[in-house]
DNA sequence: TATGAATGAGAATTCATTCAT
DNA sequence: AATGAATGAATTCTCATTCAT
């Protein structure tokens, strides 16, 4: 029988084993990707037994899904501020949209390796991680082109095809967001790098110019 | 010593054998992505033996590469008439981006399959082969940013980052033909996604509207 | 983290594994040669499965090696006890070369098998083995002909080119082990066969006769 | 139908082919082994077809016979004046031996690399070859023997187990072309360490000295 | 519970030989 | 007769996973 204080010792040591593990396994896919890691990389960072690996994981597909689930239940949590209140006109929009993105910004430059990871390696691992990549992307498409069904109702944004903008304002994203993390953006602070795109995505780079009030990034 | 005419249907032969291999390829890496594909799928489907796929093709990667210099050479020469005439005045500009655009959507859906093998594949392989695709991206990315330098100084589109932008719009080229070949785009004909993604891009989705001009897509 | 008494019993269980290895390995090359030795042949001897040799020996060729170093420092034993004290007489020469060589020959047969695969696989494996047995001869000859050199010093026996007889006497030494391992020997106990062999080195064919002393191979 | 002169130019060709097909063949096994020598090797340096290979020879291992009779026969040839006249005096019957181990080291001379190929890949090709090794240093051996037995009828040579003494000798050959073939013999010119061997064999190296008569090596 | 030795199904690759032309 | 493209059986080696301790 163990006593109450052994057994809370136990639960404390074996997350710490398995937090080691999801460590270890992500420092290895981001150096070598998913198919040049092997296990024995994973534990051997770890400083557990290979059999080890097995009791908190099924399989090296399940690590990396654990990861994944990591990631983006970290990221998605920063999307909830957003539903509370919709933004009342076009300045506020703008301001809202580039506060998310900064919000995002901070979030993925904290999980870097993970991200690029995911970027590049998710959607050869098989069609069902695909899947989930493509359910995550999907959420936040419905997010963005629900904000951009309201700013169009509510009369600051021309009406569009608001899922094909949504998405493509995703692809931007997910572009930039690979190109920073791979430094091979210009040096600029990424904030005044949101703030550009926003600009862009809201009034094109065809306007004769951004309306003064949005011109400066002195949002925050 | 071979007779010419010998010689003349050898070559003929191995051109076939090499394109049979090719083509087989193509179609098991679509199917069971780049990792899960075996040279014995492809030399089954191919209808050789095992050792003629490497009196051809050195290794699984070295046929990958292949088939990716065969579709980067034929996207590639859709941009060169770009080349050849700048436009004079913005409707002329958002006339050729849409008209390039549309040709390279020929391509893909020509190459629906390898498009979408190397969007989703291309960056697993290894270091060297996301540096390949990266030399692509830029080089696409250049001519892009090329093209806006000339607007801006032209004085029909408003001064901007044209780097970023130029990566911008790459990402959300890059998102919707992921999305289009997977038929996860709405049913309507790809000419008009495009248009809509055009005026997007010229007129962001913050504008008031889009010029008269420019809003409809009789464009070709 | 395992208690010291696993850790032992690891360790002796690794040990017998790798020895069981060895073993059956040196059987295969024996039966086969080299060449047509095929891992798989090595480990269904030995009672394990494929990739357990693999966790000891990196490839063919290691084992190969492994077995070869197993042998050499075994038969290089032998030579030590020469070392310690010359003869000082040609009679005491002449016993202290046959109890050499007798105590080499029981060595030789304790490890039939073994002597004979290196005698005539060993030059064929590739240019790197071959410079580790030409190491093992010279070696040898080296200790050979500073024992000669003693012998001319001491007034016992001619002057002579001795690094040439003493690779002549090596030369000697390997063909007739050949042949005595391939029972292609006169019946007569290997002893009587030293005894005959030294006395040839000594005197020649072409002497008129062996010395008195010398003529029984009463010498242990 | 063929004009006697097509026929008699078509047999000058084949022939020609083979010929340059062994020697190719004896140039590349000498390089690589017989073991990783590729038919590839051997048809692209003779200049003809692969297929071409196999209407001249079976396989690999028949053109590697092919070569190996081509040297015996040469060899071989050599003890032919041996046999003619026995020698009546030990002073004869050390310069004729010398004189047959130069006329021998001449041939070996002329084809070192066949030599090497064989004494070092012979024994490991598989057990039919080893036998056909075995049969022609048995004949040499017979020879030899018979000869050391005349000489003790003769009276001049101490009786000794003649089968064992001229096993001994022709490993001493054996491993001073070895080492000479490897150029790993001492500079001097190859017909003084005939001398010495012959001397060695004589006389050993226990003797007082040698006789008058043979200490020179003006035989030849 | 943790371990790490053992596993064996698989995968890539080679090359002597065949055979259609 | 000569060719060289095609072959596929044979072999090595890998590594995620299992399992006895």
């Amino acid at each position: 029988m163990l006593t109450d204080f052994r057994k809370q010792k136990n639960i404390q040591r074996k997350a710490q084993t398995k937090s080691r593990l999801l460590d270890s396994a992500a420092a290895a896919f981001s150096r070598a990707g998913f198919h040049k890691t092997l296990i024995s990389d994973i534990v051997a960072d770890a400083g557990v037994g290979q059999g080890t690996f097995y009791r908190y994981f099924d399989s090296k597909r399940e690590i990396f899904e654990a990861l994944f689930d990591r990631l983006t239940t970290e990221i998605m949590a920063e999307f909830t501020p957003m539903s509370s209140k919709l933004p009342g006109d076009a300045s506020e929009y703008q301001k809202s949209s580039s506060a998310l993105l900064k919000r995002l910004a901070t979030v993925v430059e904290h999980n870097r390796d993970l991200v690029l990871l995911f970027l590049r390696q998710g959607p050869s691992i098989d069609r069902d991680f695909e899947t989930r990549m493509t359910a995550v992307y999907d959420q936040i498409a419905r997010l963005a082109q629900h904000y951009l069904d309201h700013a169009s109702k509510s009369g600051f944004a021309r009406s569009c095809n608001s899922d094909l903008v949504a998405q493509a304002i995703i692809g931007m994203a997910l572009r930039l967001v690979d190109l920073w993390l791979d430094n091979r953006l210009p040096a600029s602070p990424i904030e005044d790098v949101i703030d550009e795109l926003v600009n862009f995505a809201f009034w094109g780079f065809g306007a004769d110019s951004v309306p003064q009030d949005f011109s400066k990034g002195e949002i925050r």
